[in-house]
DNA sequence: TGGTGACCAATTTTT
DNA sequence: TTGGTCACCA
């Protein structure tokens, strides 16, 4: 078993993959199969009966990797995934804590708090406590608040020395209470909270450590400290923690992320195996020595050098334009070109430093007629109506929810208004109860019908799905809350309408793989809010950032924005750590390319409203000339087209290419262009968004401003 | 109670 | 340039 386990690995893989239970650091280079090695290593522990499965923990940063991994070893053992401790960190901690929930302090129903949700709790604090939000604005509160729990310190612990440092503390106290109070806990509280949970609780701890006898660590790298130390307190004198990461791909410094943690752990541990998987199965020769140079000149480093079988390959693409209007148009024009080669336009990627980049990207897209997909933005459970209907379902919960009952109390509109609600808010202060059991109590006045409207909303809802299966709780409260008549009178409520109904289908799935729970789901919802984007296996161009692209691959990437100022940016460009941090970005960057990488960069952009000069930046000198083939050289072309777009068969000459269209999308919906519709008439294009399969707006003569969709809408250029 | 205009700030982001 | 927030008004 163990040979056919380790036959496809290579002898690093391998070496690491049958290391004796003992703590081990392997070090996984970008694209040296470090998923496999971690499967591999999991499949090999459970086959050759050196653990059973209740004895391994396996913990990612992301619900994606964790599925991932759950379903790679589950193609290779016949194993319950239900049965498996692998997932995220939040996953796992939340897990514990339901399980032991009494000795954790918190209630058996409590609620996970988003960013979102954090953010208003943590307004409502501020508003309480009377604290201007020019000086304590919520964002940075937040920051303090997670920043402190993510190194351990309850407010208690936080030294304060000046009256602003005070305050500061004083808002993390009584946002501590109120969480508390409400019986919610953000996600790092599910962290710290679990912490203090094995730490005060010898029984326990003792419990798990016993339990665990493997721990094994994804992305250690992207640890933070709270999470190094939980990791600690969970290893017994019996286990092995296998941790796998990359320093050279740590680039999440800036939310907790301590790469310091790599080192830490090799002296705490004592670990005896340190593993170097340096072999890549990605990328032609080429692109890797160009990653290699550029990592090279960071000075923190644990050290790697990346390798391959394969050959060098082609040469790294440079492209210098007049402007980022320009860029964007090599760059379509480029990817076209590479599709009519027969590339997926799947395998295309391009990849910004920051998002503002996307824009006028997706502008030449569109006006090229290319499908295209970004990464970002909305997910399934962050969408309003989504919120609303999770915040009824969580006062159904736990009624002391006060953020939920506040975002739901007058959505749809009941009449209940802001100073009812403010009254509301102040009895409830004065009692010492939850806003839930202030409305109960009733209110004078006016507000009195309406508010006790509300109260026996909630009441029915709650009455109504005793011993209803999970679908049909949500359909209940769906109804009896009003929310779906009110999208549904909405003219422009359909597609919320939609995400309603998948709700109820969210429900109905979950039921399947889990138990039938209502609890069970709104912590699903919190901590999995689901996919970024619909159409994900779609055939489009793949626009994202950098930091989004990591651990994914394709056989082209276009980086685009390579200025000093953007990348590395300038906020990034004054100390030397995060100089190094931006270069481990461009390190990430190279590396996700296998065949095929463009680096294009602009003399002029628009940047906040202006028109900035910019200067190549320092992250291309760090590439050996030798590597590089400037598409053109000698530069400022009034027009790219001096450069013909080359084949993708690297071996081909360029073959001609047709002259670049200019703004002739194939589908004719460029913005400003006139078009006529079926019903509505003569229009002109104005907006558009989400590519050639996403929708446009267009002002009609008649009938005014409409979005539609450009593969139904039969719009007509005229 | 929702809509409008002024004003300001402006990486990267998972859970 | 864009987007978000906020005060003010019908």
């Amino acid at each position: 078993m163990s040979h056919a386990l380790t036959a496809k690995l290579n002898p690093q893989q391998a070496a690491a993959v049958e290391l004796p239970a003992e703590h081990a650091l392997i070090l996984a280079g970008a694209g040296s199969g470090k998923t496999s090695v971690l499967t591999s290593r999991i499949a090999w522990l459970l086959s050759t009966g050196q653990i059973s499965p209740s004895g391994l923990l396996a913990v990612t940063f992301t619900n994606k990797s964790a599925k991932e991994m759950l379903s790679r070893i589950t193609a290779m053992l016949p194993l319950n995934p239900r049965g498996l401790w692998v997932g995220t960190f939040h996953g796992l901690c939340n897990r514990m804590l339901r399980l032991h929930h009494r000795d954790a302090g918190l209630p058996e129903a409590f609620a996970i708090l988003d960013q979102a949700e954090q953010l208003s709790a943590i307004k409502r604090v501020l508003k309480l406590l009377t604290l201007d939000d020019d000086q304590y604005p919520p964002r940075t509160v937040q920051q303090y608040i997670n920043g402190h729990k993510e190194n351990g310190r309850r407010a208690a612990d936080v030294e304060a020395w000046d009256d602003y440092s005070r305050q500061l503390k004083l808002a993390y106290e009584e946002y501590e209470k109120q969480c508390n109070r409400e019986g919610v806990a953000d996600f790092s509280e599910l962290l710290l909270r679990c912490y203090e949970l094995l730490s005060y609780k010898p029984e326990i701890r003792a419990h798990y450590q016993q339990r665990f006898a493997h721990i094994l660590v994804d992305e250690f790298q992207d640890t933070n400290r709270l999470q190094y130390a939980w990791l600690k307190l969970l290893a017994g004198q019996n286990s092995a923690i296998f941790a796998v990461g990359d320093d050279d791909q740590s680039i999440y410094a800036f939310r907790g992320a301590n790469v310091g943690n790599m080192i830490d752990f090799q002296s705490d541990f004592l670990v005896k195996h340190v593993i170097r998987l340096e072999q890549n199965y990605r990328s032609h020769g080429n692109i890797l020595d160009a990653a290699n140079a550029v990592i090279s000149h960071n000075t923190q480093r644990l050290g790697k050098e990346l390798w391959t079988q394969a050959s060098a390959g082609e040469l790294i693409r440079v492209y210098e334009a007049s402007s980022d209007f320009e860029e964007a148009q090599f760059i379509v024009e480029e990817a076209q070109a590479l599709i009519r080669d027969g590339m997926a336009a799947s395998e295309i990627a391009i990849l910004y430093r920051s998002n503002a980049q996307s824009r006028i990207i997706e502008h030449a897209l569109f006006s090229a007629g290319v499908a295209y997909r970004v990464y970002g933005g909305l997910r399934f459970f962050e969408r309003q109506e989504i919120k609303h209907a999770l915040a009824y379902l969580r006062l159904m919960a736990n009624p002391s929810d006060d953020n939920a009952l506040l975002r739901v109390i007058n959505f749809p509109t009941r009449g209940i208004g802001a100073r009812s609600v403010e009254a509301m808010v102040e009895k409830a202060r004065l009692e010492g109860c939850s806003l839930w059991q202030a409305a109960c109590m009733g209110a004078a006045g006016r507000g009195a019908a309406a508010l006790g409207k509300f109260v026996s909303i909630i009441d029915a809802m709650r009455n109504q799905i005793a011993g209803l299966a999970m679908t049909d709780v949500v359909r209940v409260m769906l109804e009896l809350s009003g929310l779906l008549a009110h999208y549904q009178k909405d003219k422009d409520g359909e597609e919320r309408v939609a995400n309603l109904e998948e709700l109820v289908n969210a429900a109905a799935t979950f039921i399947s793989e889990d138990e039938n729970n209502l609890i069970a789901f709104l912590s699903h919802a919190s901590l999995e809010a689901g996919d970024h984007q619909a159409g994900e296996h779609e055939e489009a161009l793949q626009l994202m950032t950098v930091h989004a692209a990591k651990g994914l691959e394709f056989n082209a990437v276009f980086l685009s924005g390579l200025e000093e100022g953007l990348f590395p940016h300038e906020n990034s460009s004054k100390d030397q750590a995060s100089v190094e941090e931006e270069r481990r970005l461009m390190y990430v960057a190279i590396t996700r390319a296998r065949q095929r990488l463009y680096l294009t960069l602009a003399q002029s952009r628009m940047l906040h409203g202006q028109t900035r000069y910019g200067v190549a930046s320092r992250f291309l000198d760090e590439i050996p000339q030798v590597l590089l083939k400037y598409l053109n050289r000698g530069y400022a072309p009034s027009s790219y087209s001096s450069a013909a777009p080359s084949s993708f068969n690297a071996a081909a000459t360029a073959k001609p290419v047709a002259a670049p269209k200019k703004s002739t999308p194939e589908h004719g919906l460029a913005i400003g262009c006139k078009v006529e519709h079926p019903k509505f008439g003569l229009g002109v294009v104005t907006d558009h968004e989400g590519g050639a399969t996403g929708n446009v707006q267009v002002n009609f003569a008649q009938h005014g401003s409409k979005w539609l969709a450009v593969a139904y809408a039969k719009l007509k250029v005229v």
